[in-house]
RNA sequence: GGGAGUUUAGCUCAGCUGGUUCAGAGCAUCUGCCUUACAAGCAGAGGGUCGGGGGUUCGAAUCCCUCAACUCCCACCA
């Protein structure tokens, strides 16, 4: 068969993706074997795919294709995420450009929008990954808010509610004036910020003096309502205890509060308080019982409580009100100040404290099993760094505010009865007989009830996502949630470990009894080659497509795992992709190599080839077993590299070099066979990384028959790998690896057959002498007992070769390059004779680091003699 | 303000409880080869006083102290 020199995974990946798709080979039941289970962290339903995916999502693959391999009845649940607050503002902002004010939209009007707009874009990242090979169970495809997900979010909620978990109040939350709703405190990222901090002159009442109050949010002035000073600051001590100050320009009178809380070192001691837009000054305002002005609307422009800049813009207004100030006198100064802004993780905007009514869950008791199960390391973290950072936060849990006051989500079935009062229930029917035992009102219909506005965070669906995937909350007994859960690893990123993984773990426990998962591998995030992080506006992220298309899925698979260790963040460079590429084609070209061999079935098997089989077995289970450590240890692209160096220098390079037959030349049926059954077996141990090329090969590598594939079968295990025979085999390499080197130095062609001379003793690995023959294109390998001036030498361990040079010799450049030899072996000799004559070192350290150094004097000495001599008869 | 992590070759990283020529790997670089599997390749080579300083030890990349740089997380100081 005529088969191209480069390898072109365009044309096979496609093809490989639809076999396995078309024989259900992704597709998981419950059975009797083990099985091993992973969910994906669901990505927004209206996302496309990053480098961010790719990465988690390849590593969620390589851990289900070996898990499948190794015979465990592997389950990847894909899904996708609602996303409220970043698909509501899709949908907003789309409506927005058609013209259409979400405002004027009712809530089923507006839904009908989302749905539509969620069916036209929803899932493109699914398919996406497909691409990539992800080897999801897509007929067990997920949606936070399909059917099942909400009914168990509701179901989860009523519980909750009824456990006494969920509470309402009025509390001061994150406001978030773009998305108009409140924020939980994970949702706010607070970065340093470029402020400004305005003096202001708060003229004390009745009197002309001035006291300066320094801020960074002159517009929140409209709604002070005190000024507060430290009791003990000697500066105000003469002003009186019932003095009121005038807010400036506003010129209502407030009172003057004292109290510890203010910090005299900062700007000058007086503090403005504002309590309806700041905490510590609502906690002020409770503590002196002030009035509560809020001055803003929704949107973070002025209200018209105060009647003033009405309708702006708080940060116009802050611009407006520092030149009002300054017009009017009443600005001291300004200066630059650094202050810590947050801002809106999923907006951007920056967040204003509101005080408003909103739904919470308190989490102290909920958490207590799940930073248990952390820490006694029920559920493993990779890398360990993190458990701090979990336990850390579990241990100072604050309430969740799980409302938001949004429409797309999973509405909070909270109903409220005409006369006051609420209930809560699964459905409206449940409701209505609720609230008329409530309110003894039997007459109430379900139009007198009047369902709450607001929606659920759309972590309060995710973080149910281990079980309602397998619908283990409304039906808790199920085959499927019983056979598959707890699951078995969880791929992510330490972003959303309060998001989400804190979470889950608490609502195993709390739905489940048990853990979610039995390991968080926690990936870190994709770099640029010059350490910035890829993001759209910085345009520095490929599109994961492009690179699919230009070096093949399997090699993005492959520069993926080769740059990501765990919970470090990885410098993603296309070169790497290249690299990819490149072993895609070497393994390609490998498979030409003896796909071209012909059998002749008189040959004998050479000892050449038996001796190189029975090496590369041996050298195969020493770095299956460290595959297999390396995946036990989440140590990924140490396992790809370890499967990378075997395939490429091992058997490309050494084995494939020893059996290969002259050109055009046949081999024998046992060599080739052997052959190409290591050749399958290294396809296994590489299907879980390169899962299309592996897969094209090993199904023509042997007859098939269809419906096969290399997904289901079993990956080699780790033999008995014997040490002396890879312990001469090495010694073979150095000899070959010696010959070149002199073939190099002394300019020598490389088709001329060189004649190799031993002074034969234990370390010459005689066995191997036709490989040695073969692999340095040797004439001959004879044994000798004198050393000819004219050769040029080289010393394996204790063996002494030499190569006939005749009068290719120069003694004045060998002379040289012995004599440097013969200084490094004594100086290296004395730094061993050193630690030996030291008698603190021969009595205090282990016995074998001694025999060690001990072994090394030997060979040292060996060497050494071996170079004086060969100095004394060239000279 | 608190906490965690990182710092080893030009780049990305291994180096487990201190001890095998332990200073490594891959990539990149340099040199020589278009040798009929593969130039997306083959062969060879160079390259680091393991962030600085101090200490413990017979022995330190590894343990301790300290300083520096970078990164991340948490925290209500206007």
């Amino acid at each position: 068969m005529q088969i191209a020199d480069k390898y072109s995974p365009q044309e096979i990946e496609q093809k490989w993706y639809d076999y396995w798709l078309d024989h259900k080979l992704f597709h998981s039941e419950p059975d009797e074997r083990e099985p091993y289970t992973i969910v994906i962290p669901p990505p927004n339903v209206t996302g496309m795919l990053h480098m961010g995916h790719m990465l988690n999502n390849t590593l969620q693959d390589v851990l289900v294709r070996r898990a499948r391999m190794l015979g465990r009845n592997a389950c990847w649940v894909p899904g996708t995420d609602h996303a409220s607050i970043a698909t509501e503002a899709k949908v907003v902002a789309k409506l927005r450009a058609e013209g259409i004010d979400k405002a004027s939209l009712t809530r089923e009007e507006f839904l009908r929008h989302a749905w539509e707009w969620k069916e036209k874009h929803g899932g493109i990242i699914l398919k996406q990954l497909r691409k990539l090979g992800a080897s999801c169970d897509w007929d067990r495809t997920c949606f936070t808010m399909d059917d099942i997900r909400t009914e168990g979010v509701i179901d989860v909620f009523c519980d909750l509610y009824r456990k006494g978990k969920i509470y309402r109040g009025v509390r001061m939350v994150h406001w978030d004036p773009s998305a108009k709703t409140a924020l939980s405190d994970e949702e706010v990222i607070y970065k340093e910020s470029q402020g400004k901090l305005y003096y202001l002159r708060y003229r004390l009442e009745g009197t002309d003096r001035n006291i300066i109050v320094a801020t960074t949010r002159p517009e929140t002035i409209l709604g002070d309502t005190a000024v507060c000073l430290n009791p003990n600051d000697e500066r105000y001590k003469d002003i009186a205890a019932d003095a009121r100050v005038i807010v400036p320009l506003v010129g209502r009178s407030i009172p003057i509060i004292r109290d510890e809380y203010v910090d005299i070192e900062f700007g000058t001691g007086a503090l403005k308080v504002t309590p309806a837009h700041d905490v510590n000054d609502y906690m002020l305002g409770e503590k002196f019982g002030l009035e509560t002005i809020d001055i803003f609307n929704d949107d973070g422009t002025i209200n018209d409580k105060v009647g003033m800049y009405v309708g702006m813009d708080r940060f116009d207004c802050r611009k407006q009100i520092e030149k009002d100030l300054d017009a009017a006198g009443l600005l001291e100064k300004v200066e630059a100040y650094t202050n810590n802004v947050g801002y809106s993780e999923r907006t951007g905007v920056a967040i204003e404290p509101k005080l408003s009514m909103q739904w919470f869950m308190s989490m102290k008791e909920i958490a207590e099993p799940a930073t248990k199960a952390v820490a006694e390391d029920l559920i493993r973290f990779v890398p360990e760094k993190y458990k701090n950072t979990y336990r850390h936060w579990m241990e100072n849990i604050k309430d969740w505010c799980i409302s938001r006051q949004l429409w797309w989500g999973q509405r909070i079935p909270a109903y409220y009865l005409p006369k006051g009062g609420y209930v809560v229930a699964e459905t409206a029917e449940k409701a209505l007989a609720l609230a008329r035992e409530k309110s003894g009102n039997n007459e109430l219909q379900l139009g007198d009830l009047r369902q709450d506005e607001d929606v659920l965070d759309t972590w309060f669906s995710s973080w149910l996502w281990p079980i309602s995937v397998f619908d283990g909350i409304r039906n808790p007994n199920n085959k499927e949630i019983n056979y598959y859960y707890p699951t078995n690893d969880l791929v992510t990123g330490p972003d959303i470990i309060f998001f989400w993984v804190a979470r889950m773990i608490m609502a195993g426990y709390e739905y489940r009894g048990e853990k979610p998962f039995g390991n968080v591998y926690f990936t870190g995030i994709v770099r640029d080659k010059i350490g910035r992080k890829m993001s759209k506006q910085l345009g520095n992220s490929p599109d994961p497509l492009d690179l699919i298309a230009e070096y093949g899925a399997d090699g993005v698979r492959v520069a993926m795992m080769l740059c990501s260790s765990a919970g470090n963040d990885l410098m993603f460079d296309n070169a790497l992709c290249e690299q990819g590429r490149n072993f895609g084609n070497k393994i390609w070209n490998a498979y030409r190599l003896i796909n071209g061999w012909s059998i002749d079935e008189n040959l004998q098997q050479s000892d050449n080839n038996r001796l190189a089989i029975e090496w590369f077995r041996n050298r195969m289970n020493a770095a299956l077993r460290e595959i297999e450590e390396n995946f036990r240890n989440y140590r990924i692209s140490e396992a790809l590299m370890v499967a990378y160096k075997l395939f490429w220098d091992d058997f490309s390079g050494w084995y494939l070099e020893i059996v290969k037959p002259a050109y055009q030349q046949p081999s024998d049926a046992a060599t080739i066979a052997a052959t190409k059954l290591i050749f399958g077996d290294l396809m296994l141990v590489l299907h879980p990384f390169m899962p299309f090329i592996t897969e094209e090969i090993w199904q023509d590598i042997a007859p098939r028959k269809e419906g096969d594939s290399i997904m289901v079968a079993p990956m080699p295990k780790a033999g008995e790998a014997d040490e002396q025979t890879l312990a001469r085999f090495a010694l073979v390499q150095e000899i070959v690896s010696a010959v070149r080197n002199i073939r190099k130095q002394k300019n020598l062609p490389q088709k001329e057959a060189l004649e190799l001379k031993v002074v034969k003793d234990g370390n010459y690995p005689a066995e191997f002498e036709p490989v040695i023959v073969k692999i340095a294109n040797l004439s001959a390998v004879t044994a000798v007992t004198e050393k000819n001036p004219t050769d040029a030498g080289f010393i394996v361990k204790t063996t002494q070769y030499f190569v006939p040079m005749g009068d290719n010799i120069n003694r004045e450049e060998e002379i040289a390059r012995l004599e440097k030899d013969l200084a490094y072996y004594e100086g290296f000799l004395a730094s061993v004779m050193k630690k030996l004559s030291n008698e603190r070192f021969v009595q205090s350290a282990p016995a074998q680091v001694v025999a060690n150094e001990r072994a090394k004097q030997n060979d040292a000495e060996a060497k050494i003699a071996a170079i004086r001599e060969h100095l004394a008869a060239l000279k």
